[in-house]
DNA sequence: CGTATTCACTAACCGTCAGTCAGTCATTTA
DNA sequence: TAAATGACTGACTGACGGTTAGTGAATACG
């Protein structure tokens, strides 16, 4: 009796199928240009059918997003895994993370809808919940990298892993998002390079929780960073 | 013929009322959440008055908004009147800034919409332009304390006053906005107090910037500070 | 005065869109 | 061959942002 898995089998594809119409919608117009009626066209079904797979818009959305946090998952682990040490794997993240930033802007701009639940009006609960586990992962993989610099002396004793992972992850996030929306005002009414900023930071904080030791073995390695390429 | 200023200081009470009545509703249901025809019925107006005084339910979303700014700017102004040097006043700042987190907590969320510029669907350019130039003000504030510690000799000499003050200011709010979506969780899943990580991080910025000669003056400063109140 | 004009305000209306549901049809089961 | 299943449809609903023709009171004018 294989008609079972089949079914099943078909019912996951057609979910995917819906997932990447809802991508391409998405990411053309943004969550509210996007509207149900284009995303089912976009996917050959009609539009009852699409809640027949998501509860809502805004599942549909996150569920797209899962698949930006995927990729940004996986780009992390790849870079730990070329990285030799967990400081110069931090550093390669931040690289990463603004790859990331700069090759999948549009999952990036997703990710805002996640920090701002005020404007969540149909987000189910299985969903955000699915949502916080994936950033979990990457959090854990994060705080891990902390951990062992601690432990292989690199970082300062006194510094609590989770909290140095908030710190970094938090201001580089930030500050992305501030090149997103600010980039040329910045430049232009200051002069200042937010993409410089933005590496600066990171090498500033790694280099105020290094120890003497890990410092003048990764002093090299964080100058020569990228400029703005808007 | 003191009817034409009459008329036109009635007219700005009618579009402060409509403020006033918009902000109640939008502090209770955040944006997508609040109606027109609910701000309508609180302002005691019909829906078709408010686009008399406002253009689309967005600018009347910033213009509450603007209210928001205005009082942190205030804020900041008697806090810097306060403190008797750069350095100090940039701390006390980030101690205000965190209790305005808390006391205007409904200001706070509002600022998240000016983030994602995605969401924008009918912010006029007009609104958004006078954002600009109010949050520019503040930032004026605050970049001019960086560049008065680099002439006071309390900051190094290599550090740029606006990259400072965008690096702290972007790391600062960020943490915040974790503390307002996702306190409980970290406390719970890995017991750190994102109160606590707030001002550690924001110290341990100050310090990695500050010339010896400032730390000595102001470490004992940055110790006890607020723990979650959550 | 009485008449014309202005203008703040209204309320019915429109277009759009997320979400629903009664019904269809192809496949599967008995 | 008939019944049952279930994926799928598309017309419909209600909500909501935004518009506009019309009203009436205050003001200006002759």
């Amino acid at each position: 009796m294989g008609i079972q898995e089949r079914k099943e089998r078909e019912k996951e594809q057609r979910r995917d199928e819906i997932l990447t119409a809802a991508q391409a919608v998405f990411f053309e117009k943004g969550l509210t240009n996007s509207t149900m009626d284009e995303i089912a066209e976009k996917a050959e079904l009609s539009k009852g059918t699409l809640y027949l797979y998501y509860n809502s818009k805004e599942d549909l959305y996150l569920a797209v997003m899962t698949r930006g946090f995927d990729l940004l998952h996986q780009m992390c682990v790849e870079v730990v895994e070329r990285s030799t040490s967990p400081v110069e794997a931090i550093w390669n993240l931040s690289k990463a993370y603004f790859e990331f930033f700069e090759k999948q802007r549009n999952y990036f701009h997703m990710f805002y809808f996640l920090q701002s639940p005020t404007l969540h009006k149909q987000v189910s609960a299985e969903m955000m919940e699915s949502c916080t586990q994936q950033t979990n992962k990457t959090w854990k993989l994060f705080i891990d990298l902390f951990q062992q610099g601690v432990n292989e002396g690199m970082f300062r004793k006194d510094i609590s892993p989770p909290e140095a992972a908030v710190i970094l992850w938090s201001s580089a996030n930030s500050i992305l998002i501030r090149i997103d929306n600010e980039c040329e005002r910045w430049k232009e009414q200051l002069n200042v390079d937010l993409v410089q900023v933005y590496f600066r930071s990171n090498a500033l904080f790694l280099e105020s929780v290094m120890t003497k030791k890990a410092a003048t073995t990764f002093a090299p390695l964080m100058s020569n960073v990228p400029t703005a390429t808007a």
